[in-house]
This record gives C-alpha cells, structure tokens and sequence, in this order.
DNA sequence: CGGGAGATGGGCT
DNA sequence: GCCCATCTCCCGA
C-alpha cells in the first residue's frame, strides 16, 4: 500500500482545508508487533493566531518545537500523565500550526488494537478519541517530529468523503476558544469520540 | 445511562 | 503549585 502514501502536495494547504482533507485518509503504523491502521474520521485545527488553545501560541518551546517544522510531520505530545496525543503538523515550517486527529475507523490490525487497549473493550471504543488512538495504534512520543510520508508511521490515500458527510463543531476539551468552529467528523460514524 | 472525581507526570501561567 | 487538545471507574438513577 506504499505507493498510496501522501506526499508532500497533499499538505501543501491551510490548516483549516488539511484538516478537511485529512478525514478519510488512512493512518498507518507499522510496528515491530504488526501494522495498525484507521481511516481518519474526526479532526480538530490549532492555528498559530489568535488561537489561545494552540500549543503554539505563546511561542517555540522544547515541547511544541515540531509544530513549528514542515507539514507533513507527526506532533505528539504526552498530556495528562497517561496519554499522548497525535497532530499532523501544517502550515509552511516556522509557523506553527497543527491537526489533531481525534478518532479513527480502525481498519487492519482490530486484534493488536484490542491487546493493547484491553481485550474487554467493544471495537467502538478502540479509537474513539486522541488518547485511546494513540495507545491502539502504540504511537508515542518516540514518533514526536517524525515524517509521516514513509514507514513506519505514514498515511496514504483512503476512502472518499463527500463535503455533505462532514460536520463541524468547537473543540473537545479546551477552555478556550470554545466557540470557534475548529473541529470536523464523519456524521454518524460509530468510531467518534462523542 | 450520565456525571463526577481521581490518576498521573511534564511543562509553565 | 497549578494547569492540561484524556480516560476509566464508580456511583446513583
């Protein structure tokens, strides 16, 4: 499935438009335990201005120094002393911009998934939010500024998805910027986070 | 079933 | 010390 992986043109666009364009694609992890991989289904954008909830905002840091490289790049970070969560980085380098991927449709590897996520839970619950994915798909902070248009972590061309199959809302779990319009989903997929 | 609290650790206000 | 782009468990209904 190599030849299907999205190359640097694919990120070549606005935050907001990547995040869009990111629904439907398909997100692969090859692991030394064996590939995972989901259909991207919800997404939320940070924005380098007049973005308080972006990591990004109040400058470069050690932490969020991959948001600032070139798009096309994984950003995971470890939140809440249990949990990472992964971005795509976008926007030109220097800028410092990101999507985070909030669900995924898991696609190959539902038995590896559920070994590391605990065999009691519904497949529903697998990938069902930014922590319980990263820890399905076991991506991690060693991931943190890789590439993402080339093994092991990589995404490639998935299923279609009509404009009228997506919907918007404010984002999950931040304080501030409640209101702006920042998160997009698969209407009706069973794998959202809520 | 929904709401609330605790877990847990790194970064910064 | 307090905050945090979260998850799970436990409780009451």
């Amino acid at each position: 499935m190599e030849f299907n992986i999205l190359n640097n043109y694919f990120y070549q666009r606005d935050t907001v438009p990547l995040a869009l364009a990111l629904l439907g694609t398909l997100l692969i992890h090859e692991s030394t335990e064996g590939i995972t991989s989901g259909f991207i289904i919800e997404t939320e954008a940070y924005l380098s201005k007049n973005d308080p909830a972006c990591h990004a905002y109040r400058g470069k840091t050690k932490r969020n120094a991959a948001m600032f490289g070139p798009p096309g790049r994984a950003y995971v970070y470890f939140i809440y002393g249990n949990h990472h969560c992964f971005n795509v980085v976008s926007a030109a380098e220097g800028i410092g911009e990101a999507v985070l991927v909030r669900a995924l449709e898991p696609v190959d590897g539902v038995e590896l998934m559920k070994e590391r996520r605990g065999k009691h839970h519904k497949v529903e619950n697998l990938t069902s939010g930014p922590g319980k994915l990263c820890s399905a798909m076991n991506i991690s902070r060693e991931h943190n500024g890789i590439s993402l248009q080339k093994p092991p972590l990589y995404l490639a061309k998935g299923k279609t998805v009509e404009k009228s199959s997506i919907d918007t809302s404010g984002r999950i779990g931040i304080n501030q910027a409640q209101d702006k319009p920042l998160r997009f989903f698969l209407k009706n997929n069973l794998f959202l986070s809520r």
